[in-house]
DNA sequence: CGGTTCACTTGTTTTTCACAAGTAATTACT
DNA sequence: AGTAATTACTTGTGAAAAACAAGTGAACCG
């Protein structure tokens, strides 16, 4: 028994590789929701606001684990609630949402302001590191808001400038 | 008139806009293919070796030319030949292929030689201006190989980092 | 002019998605 | 203890998208 999974692959490229994981509509923003905004439940990312429908969430989740990207652990005190959270291999999906966070609010009509991100975006190796110190450290607290807003408008609330002064 | 598109945005948040463009099996496999391998027309594309329908490759080449990530243009000495290229917002995604190619490498079983990889991951800066210098100055020839061989291999060929040693 | 190439389009079947509802295992309330 | 909430799902159904197979029209080739 050497190969460990059923599917067939398209090629050998680690392009494609990736993408036969994380190409969808949903498992990146999982992720991101993981990663920057402290979402840890199946509750969680249903409210996220994104409008994810339940049995799709619930695939994604268990091809994510099932991928080694999340694990789940039932919550000390409510069993009920399942908390999930990035491993190694997904936390190392940072630079790859930190880039399509960068290219869409360059190019497309975001509720980012386009200033952060620039910011973010010269301060690249800066924001790996916070964001790779808070899962390490398990800070619960957001990395970034929700960016529901109108476009191009200044987040008020603590965001990433105003704490990294 | 204001709204461009007829389509409903889930959020504003730049991740997910990015990937209601990008977020399939396939688009940025296309990307790609014109990004680091060299290929331009349909044929090419169809022929890239990942297998897509040709139906899915002509909506997702109007997709892309919609979102303004590439333009087509019938060559000159034969007009059935359309050639793809991609515009300044399609070279962008460089950063996004390649963090896509290096988390593949890392974390997956792949065609790509690991050690190459993590040498281009080390020349991250060095590898974008190489792509975005090929793109400026229609450079045809691939940066990449095809890795289509078994995993872990060495490449032969001239490959990256044999040029730019 | 017939034959080939290129870039698709047009069915048809299969898979996935979205929406609505329901369920099992807790935990909370009285 | 009994009933109601809450949580994380599953199930059913119709619509949309993808995979697969075949066909079409314009451009070029000899």
């Amino acid at each position: 028994m050497l190969g460990k999974s059923k599917a067939k692959r398209r090629s050998g490229c680690p392009v494609s590789i990736s993408l036969e994981t994380l190409g969808d509509r949903w498992s990146l923003l999982i992720i991101r929701d993981l990663m920057v905004r402290g979402l840890r439940t199946f509750k969680d990312f249903l409210r996220s606001g994104e409008g994810i429908a339940t049995n799709v969430l619930a695939d994604r989740l268990r091809r994510l684990e099932a991928s080694g990207i999340i694990t789940a652990e039932a919550e000390h005190f409510d069993r009920r609630r399942l908390n999930y959270r990035l491993t190694e291999k997904g936390i190392d999906l940072a630079p790859v949402v930190l880039e399509l966070l960068i290219w869409g609010a360059r190019h497309e009509h975001t509720a980012a302001p386009c200033g952060v991100v620039e910011e973010m975006a010269r301060q690249r190796e800066h924001v790996l590191a916070e964001v790779r110190r808070r899962w390490q450290e398990r800070d619960p607290s957001p990395f970034l808001p929700k960016f529901s807003g109108a476009s191009g408008s200044a987040q008020r609330s603590s965001s990433w400038r105003e704490r990294h002064k």
